[in-house]
DNA sequence: CTGAAAGCGCTTACAG
DNA sequence: CTGAAAGCGCTTACAG
């Protein structure tokens, strides 16, 4: 049971002051004129102690706690353990840590997750933004905490984000399905306000019309996060009727596109020669889907570097201009979009 | 620009003491005897003025901070990311948040991320603990800090655990194939000295023997965490060579088994037909793989829910005997392992 | 070169 | 029913 030791209990141990230990442990021994022996003995002291800094006390005296806040939607998505990890290392090279939570996609938890890390006195947050959580973010910064928002943002708002371009995406990925071939092709998407959901569906829509594609109503299905499963399969199944025979979706997320193909798999429909596909964001099971999965790839690294980067950089200077940093996704081309296994005749 | 206010802005605004505040803050005004009209009016201040509580403060004082040091191998793994997330909704239920930290399987990381994590004076720790870390370990026992570990444990420590029966899961895996026609089983393993990972291999090699099939150095190959990837398909080239033959393989973790899979679906070689394969943990790589694979399941949600408890009973009663969880795993048979698809004939 | 003292925002035993 | 005061473990301006 060997206790912990604190500044005092070094102090004591030399019969110096604690002024003394936190000048030398801090090794500000230089500037506050503390004599060579006396540094020595301390830190001898101190590693004899078994010292280790309580960071809680610094935190109180400092105000500030070297801890990021991290709010996604679900940290056990892929998506988000990816650039959870990102994150982790990189705050750690500049000695933050994160503490993280799972908002679900509501703006309740949002806001009470948000709460709890803000008692925490977390210095900086880097969100994932729910749908409706506006207000709570401007709360932050109003509070003048430091906010970073990544993967989504919301245009009306004046602050640091990290995003790629979602519009884009999805015109690129739409018009590779349209130029090769295909006539009817769908997107499955989520029922959010949220903005990056708004302009993939945008991007999806400008490249039906902008290739003289009608577009039908049937073609676009917005689904609930929290009923995802059973709409996903029902989608799946309406589009693929005879009668309304859709030959090519667009999946807007990796959620949306792994219930679908389990559906797919097991309906026995052919991609790609039936039914192209091509879905955001990535998934093993792109890789191992019997018809390798075209993805939207976003720049999971890069983002959740920029991310931290632009904390630290407005924890430095809170007063800085806005940072958006925008990225471009990158369009994996594979077999699942591979029309020139077109089923023609179809 | 809005202020957080503290007890003490509180206080001066209605011209009482912090005492009175804190009591009504906390809901201790009963035992403290506040009268109803000053409570009253103390709640409406703090909501008025949006107190927050600063838990900094509030853990410097009583010396607990209601967190959860969360130790990992890789948050991005999702065997990991899945029980952060039951841990992180489990914990929250108890007033606990979780930090977390990946360790990369190496002892220097795992030194460092306890040192961070205990100078941040998390209440408690829940360890994946890596290889050679037995003494951080004890370290923090020594330290009277309450640790669960889970998934991986060492014997020699007395210690709260929860884990699953590695070595029955492995032998009925291995029984499994055996039983059904495969002579030559072989088995892919992490080289480590940790317990779970020899109590698997021990599992797979009593049912070689148990089983009258001699087992062969070859069949058994151990491979290191950082280049995983490329011994994991060398391996699998090795293998699969008609000099070798083997006709069934057992993967100790989800990782190994995903890029051998990717091997395996690139040269062509039919699984179950010519390869049966059973993994250990899950990942969307199984349900997607041509063949489903079979897998052995560990009961996560419940893995994390008792870690969770055990910590919590920990932190209650710390002088409580040991509490070590076993669970068994589920087999979970699939196609990847169907042998009645056996080749007969090769 | 070193130390006494104030203060970060709380809690709580004690006095009145 | 209410308040003054000490203290959690640090940091740092100030005095000597």
């Amino acid at each position: 049971m060997k206790k912990k030791s604190s500044l005092k209990d070094i102090a004591a141990y030399l019969g110096v002051s604690t002024t003394l230990v936190s000048y030398v442990i801090n090794n500000k021994e230089k500037e506050a004129g503390v004599s060579k022996e006396m540094a020595r003995k301390i830190r001898q002291a101190a590693k004899q102690l078994n010292y280790q800094p309580n960071l809680i006390a610094k935190s109180l005296k400092s105000g500030r706690t070297n801890t990021i806040g991290l709010v996604v939607a679900d940290i056990s998505n892929p998506f988000f353990s990816a650039i959870a990890r990102i994150i982790e290392d990189e705050a750690g090279k500049y000695g933050y840590a994160a503490i993280f939570g799972s908002n679900d996609e509501s703006a309740e938890k949002s806001a009470t997750l948000i709460n709890v890390l803000q008692s925490r006195q977390v210095d900086a947050f880097i969100i994932a933004a729910a749908e409706k959580s506006e207000e709570q973010i401007q709360g932050l910064q109003a509070a003048n905490i430091p906010v970073v928002l990544i993967d989504r943002y919301f245009p009306s708002l004046d602050i640091d984000r990290v995003f790629i371009d979602n519009y884009q995406a999805a015109y690129k990925a739409t018009q590779h399905l349209i130029r090769s071939g295909r006539t009817r092709v769908a997107m499955l998407a989520y029922d959010t306000g949220l903005y990056h959901m708004e302009e993939r569906v945008k991007g999806y829509r400008d490249a039906l019309r902008d290739h003289n594609l009608s577009f039908r109503k049937t073609w676009l299905r917005w689904i609930g996060y929290r009923q995802a499963k059973n709409e996903a399969r029902q989608t799946m199944s309406d589009w693929l009727k005879p009668s309304v025979g859709i030959d090519a979706v667009l999946f807007a997320t990796n959620t949306l596109a792994v219930e679908s193909l389990k559906y797919i798999a097991a309906s026995g429909v052919r991609v790609p020669e039936r039914l192209a596909i091509i879905a955001f964001d990535e998934s093993e099971a792109y890789d191992f889907f019997y018809s390798p999965v075209s993805s939207i790839r976003q720049p999971i690294e890069e983002m959740g570097k920029a991310a931290v980067r632009l904390v630290i950089e407005r924890l430095g200077q809170p007063d800085k201009p806005t940072s958006a940093v925008g990225m471009d996704a990158l369009l994996v081309l594979r077999e699942s979009s591979d029309c020139s296994l077109m089923k023609k005749n179809d």
